[in-house]
Formats: structure tokens, sequence, C-alpha cells
DNA sequence: TCCGTTCATTACTCCGACAAATCGAACTGT
DNA sequence: ACAGTTCGATTTGTCGGAGTAATGAACGGA
């Protein structure tokens, strides 16, 4: 119950329903309409305000930060961002951010992969061409193929924020697949990072992941067209 | 009260004092045993699980999650983690990261900065250079330089990472600081810094970040140095 | 006009009780 | 003897109500 509420508080204030400085109706006021106990709302409040969403005071009540003061790396903060239709500028910053990150994910990883991250990697990417990104089991290992590729980078702070922009990119993969997209095959890209990472070459490592974002930002501009403009589907 | 319990269990947790996979004994016992009520330490023990470190559920309690689900990105998290004496392994991770981020915010603020945005700069550092970084006027105007700097890559995304990283690197200069360091004049970095940025150019923008950072590293790998061989000052 | 005081509002804390989930052990039927 | 089921104990989850502390705003005096 507590994770629906806060859910929907946290959906509610990314997606910018609640302004920035607005200040949320009292705890009491707030709970009896959503029908839960003060403690509980408290609880999903105070998650809130540990992710930089809002700050409470007394008298002054719980208000809405600046979006600076938010942390939108953040895994549910992201999920919350990408929950409906996606802000066009946000996607462009994200995707300009793991433009400056992937490529030295996959560098580092190159030079400090060991044998057994290598191999499964490569059985991901086998999983990956047999099954294709529309089946569960493709998805999840795609998703194993990065999670790996991170591990391998060796450095935690990198996994960390590696972690972060996985899940939004596996919201935004969700979306594309809703626009009906997904047309481009993912295997050549990602076998070109494989394949470097495999040869310890942390410069092809660099130039290959480069290149795979290119090709998936790509798709999702074109995604992000097909939903502003759907009268082309028409 | 609540905010003492929070910073406490957090960074007994991050610490490594609390291992990973440990449960925290129950509820009741902590709350009592810290004489606070359960619905305030359920509130501290939530903000916790919304960062990733712990996870609770019934009949198995609460038990600590393993690192790799940290949000080490968190200002928190990363405060608990330099609250002691820093993980040297961390601290090498942080530097690689910043290596690789902050050149990249640098190259876009030189191409996107404002003219009030460089003023601001131009201000900042003219105060770092008349109070130096031992005072807290001096201080704050590192921060305001580097605040601006992230402003003007104009990138909302690396806006936040940036701020969490500007809070951990606040955790590290008052270390310096402790250590007896701080000994380098940091004017000359930054004012190259400025310059590319006030004269647009990336390039120079980028190599002259990647510089300062170099030098921060020596200084910080002096002051741990410093501290883990303490019978040096004998 | 400015400063200190009072007051009302809001979040903060506490308490005690019950509900729900879940793991493990006892139990039962084959 | 074993498999499946039921029951019980333990732990978190939720609830309602009451009192406390902090703070912004209105008020009044110098």
């Amino acid at each position: 119950m507590r994770g629906a509420i806060f859910d929907y508080l946290g959906e509610l204030i990314v997606t910018g329903s609640a302004g920035v400085g607005d200040t949320l109706p009292g705890e009491v006021e707030t709970a009896e309409r959503l029908d839960i106990s003060r403690g509980t709302y408290r609880e999903a409040v105070k998650m809130l305000a540990g992710k930089g969403l809002v700050e409470s005071r007394p008298k002054t009540g719980t208000r809405v930060q600046e979006r600076s003061r938010w942390n939108l790396l953040d895994p549910d903060v992201l999920r919350w961002a990408f929950a409906g239709r996606p802000d066009p500028s946000l996607v462009a910053d994200l995707f300009e951010m793991r433009g400056v990150v992937e490529p030295a994910i996959a560098r580092l990883a190159a030079s400090r992969r060991d044998d057994e991250q290598a191999q499964r990697m490569r059985e991901a990417l086998a999983t990956m061409a047999a099954k294709g990104l529309r089946s569960r089991s493709g998805r999840d290992a795609d998703r194993v193929f990065h999670e790996t590729l991170l591990e391998a980078c060796g450095n935690e702070v990198m996994q960390s924020l590696g972690a972060s922009i996985g899940a939004a990119v596996a919201y935004t993969t969700l979306f594309k697949k809703r626009a009906g997209g997904l047309s481009r095959d993912p295997v050549p890209d990602h076998q070109r990072v494989m394949d470097a990472v495999d040869a310890r070459d942390p410069d092809a490592a660099e130039r290959a992941m480069a290149e795979l974002l290119l090709l998936a930002r790509q798709d999702t501009d074109q995604a992000l067209q097909d939903i502003t403009s759907p009268q082309d589907r028409a």
C-alpha cells in the first residue's frame, strides 16, 4: 500500500503535476484523502525527502524542492520521469551523459575484464541473437550483457551510475516498443563492443560503444517523433 | 532526533560496521535501545531503504543489501562514506569518474555558457584569489565557481551528478585540511579553466579541467599517505 | 518605523494495538 | 519413511489518537 502511495506522489512531483515550490496539503488532510494512516503517509514522504524531491518543515508544510535539488540519478526518480511520455529535453540530456560515460566504461572494461566476464557476455549476446529483443529472455540477456560490462569496468562508482542509467534505458526501450519501433537489429552494434572487449582493445571498445549509442539515439528520436506527431500513422 | 538516528544507521552500514547480508535487530528492540519510538525508527529505516542500503520484509527482518544495490551517488551515502577515514579504493574510483565526467562538463560549459554565468565565475575566482581556501568565504567562492560551471553546461542530469560529486569533493577537501595539507595554490588551475570557458574554447576547457583534476588527485594521494603512515610526522 | 511578544498552524514524536506476511516446525495421510 | 499440509510464532506493516516542538505571521509597544 505504501509503495503505491510512494509511486503516486513521486510521479506527481517528477512529472510536474505538482509544480516546484508548491506546498502539499497537510499531513492529516492528504492521509485522509488517500485513505491511509498518517504514519504510512509520513513514511512515503520521508522517502521522497531522501531523494531531494520535497522538504518538510513545521508550520511551512512540505514543499516541492527546486529541480536542481532532485537526485535525478536515483532509479526511482528516473522511473517516474519516464512513466508517462518522456520529456524530450531530459532524454537529450540523458543521451549526452551516456555519450560521455558509457564509452569510458567500455574502455575500462576492455582493459580490466577477466575471462569469466567475457564468457558471460558472449553467452548473453548469443541469447540476444537467438531470441531478439521482443522476447522476455532476449531483453534479460541484454540486461545481463550491460550489467556484466559494468562489473568488468571495476569501478564501483561508475557501476552505480551505470545501473541508474540502465534503469532509465530500460524504460525508453519499453517506450520504443510501445511506439511500434524496435526495428533495428541490435546484435551487430553489441557484437562490435563484444569483440573489442574480448580483444582487450580499449580504443576500439570506446569507439564501438559510441557508435552503439549513436544508433540508439537515432531510434529513440524516431520513436519520440512518432509519438509527438501521431497523425503520421493515419 | 531522527536525523541523528538516520546518520548513525547510515554511517554504520556504509562504513561496513554492519556487514552486507546482516539482518539488523528487530524494530522494537532497536528502537528501545536507541531510546526512540518505533515509528521514528521506521521512518529512518525507510529513508535508508530509499537509497538502496537495506530492504525490509516481514518475518525476515531488515537486512543490509549488497553493495551493488547501493546508490553510491546519493549525497548522503557519499557523506557517510567519507565520514571516517575514506576508503582509498573508493577515492580512486571517484577520481576516475571525475576524470571522465568533469572535463566533459567543462567542454559543454565552454560552448554553452552565457555572459551572466561567466561574470559570476569571474567574481568567484576573484574571491578565491583574495581569501584563499582556508577561509569560509574562500571555500564558498570555490563552491560557487563549480556550481556555476555546472549550471552553464546546460544538462540537468550532469548537473545532478556534478552536485553529488561536488559533495564528495567537499568532504575530501575537509579531509585534506585535517591532514595538514592544502599547500597548493588552487587559483592557477581554476584560472586556466576560467580563461577557456571565457573564450568559449571547448578543447582548452576540457584540457584545463583534466589538468586541474590531475593536481587534485596528487594532493589527495599525498594526504592519504600522510594519514595511513602517520609516523612520518614524528 | 522597527523590534520583541504572542499565537496559531504544522510537522514531529510517542504509545498501544491489531493486521498481514512469511518462515519453520509439527502434523497427517499415504 | 516421506511428501504435502496445516498451524503457530515472529517480524514488519498499518492504524488511531494524543501530546510536543518549531516556526511563520499577526500583533503590540517603544
